[in-house]
DNA sequence: TTATAGTATTGTAATCAATTCAATTTTAAA
DNA sequence: TTTAAAATTGAATTGATTACAATACTATAA
C-alpha cells in the first residue's frame, strides 16, 4: 500500500485512501475499467464512496499522467495507468477487450512534428478468434 | 451526385436523398464531422430531416463499411469516409483535431494475429503547435 | 392504376455516462 | 484550537445516443 503511496506523491498527488485504492485497482485488477466497474469494486470497501469522487479522481491522475483514458468503440470511457502503454483490439461482436503487452513501434508523421506530441494510442478492430469461430459454425 | 448514388450501391445501400446528401458531406466538408454538425448543415436542404435519421445513416454507413467512427478524446462520435484511413492529431487543450494525409505504417502485434484484424485507429495526442505558441506567451 | 409489403424517415420519450455545483467532511498548517 | 485549503459527497442537470411506435415513401405485382 506505501508502494500506492509513494507513486502518488511521485505524480504529484496527495495520497489519500480513496486515491491509493483507486490505484491498487488500476493495478491490480484487470486493464481498462470503467468508472462503474471501479465504483462497484470499491463501494464494499469504502462504503461512503461517491461516484463523482472516482471520476474526479481519475480526472486527476489523468491530468497528472499517472493514468490515460483508454478510447475505445464503447459509451463508457476506459482507464488504464499510464506506465503500461498498450495497443488493444476490440471485438466488434462481442466487444471484449485484448491488451498487447509490447506496444507497436511507430512514429508521428512528419505533418505531426510541429506539434508537441504526448501520447499515441492505437486501436485494432475486427472480429476475435472466438467470435470468428462461433460464426464459422453457423453457416456451416 | 451520380457519383454518390454509385458508390452507396457500391456498399449495399439504397440510395435515398437523404443518404446522398449525408455522403455528399462526408466527402465534400471538413473532416470527422459530428452527427449534430451534419444536421445543422442539412436542415436547410432537408426539412423534415430528423436527426435520428442521421444517427441511423451513419450506423448503416459504418456497418457497410462505407464510414467509420472515429474514437477521439470528446463526448461526441465523428466520422470519416472509410476509404480516406488517417491518423488523427488532436490537441488537449483545444481540442482541434487535425489530419494526417499519410497512414503511418504499422502491422498488428503477433498476439492479435489469432483475430481477424479489419481496422486500425491511430490517435496522436498532446499541444498543438498554436496551443503551444499561446501559452508560452503568457509565462513570459 | 391500385393494393400491398417492405423500407426509410420522423419525433417523442427514455437511457445513461458525465458534469456541475453547493454542501459537507477531512486534512494540515498557523 | 482555529482556520483555511483540499477532498469528498450527492442531488440535479446536461447532452449524446437509443428505443420505439407512427408515418411517409418506394417498388412491385395484381
Amino acid at each position: 500500500m506505501e508502494k500506492h503511496a509513494d507513486t502518488l506523491r511521485n505524480h504529484g498527488i496527495k495520497p489519500s485512501l480513496t486515491r491509493m485504492l483507486i490505484l491498487s485497482y488500476l493495478t491490480e485488477e484487470g486493464s481498462h475499467p470503467t468508472v462503474e466497474e471501479i465504483y462497484k469494486a470499491l463501494i464494499g470497501t469504502i462504503p461512503t464512496l461517491s461516484k463523482t469522487t472516482v471520476y474526479n479522481t481519475l480526472h486527476l491522475f489523468t491530468q497528472k499522467k499517472l493514468a490515460r483514458a483508454v478510447m475505445l468503440k464503447d459509451q463508457e470511457t476506459r482507464y488504464d495507468l499510464a506506465a503500461h502503454p498498450h495497443a488493444h483490439f476490440q471485438c466488434l461482436e462481442c466487444n471484449t477487450v485484448y491488451d498487447t503487452s509490447a506496444f507497436p513501434q511507430l512514429s508521428a508523421p512528419e505533418e505531426f512534428l510541429k506539434h508537441t506530441v504526448e501520447d499515441v494510442s492505437i486501436l485494432f478492430t475486427g472480429l476475435c478468434q472466438s467470435c470468428r469461430e462461433k460464426s464459422s459454425h453457423i453457416e456451416q
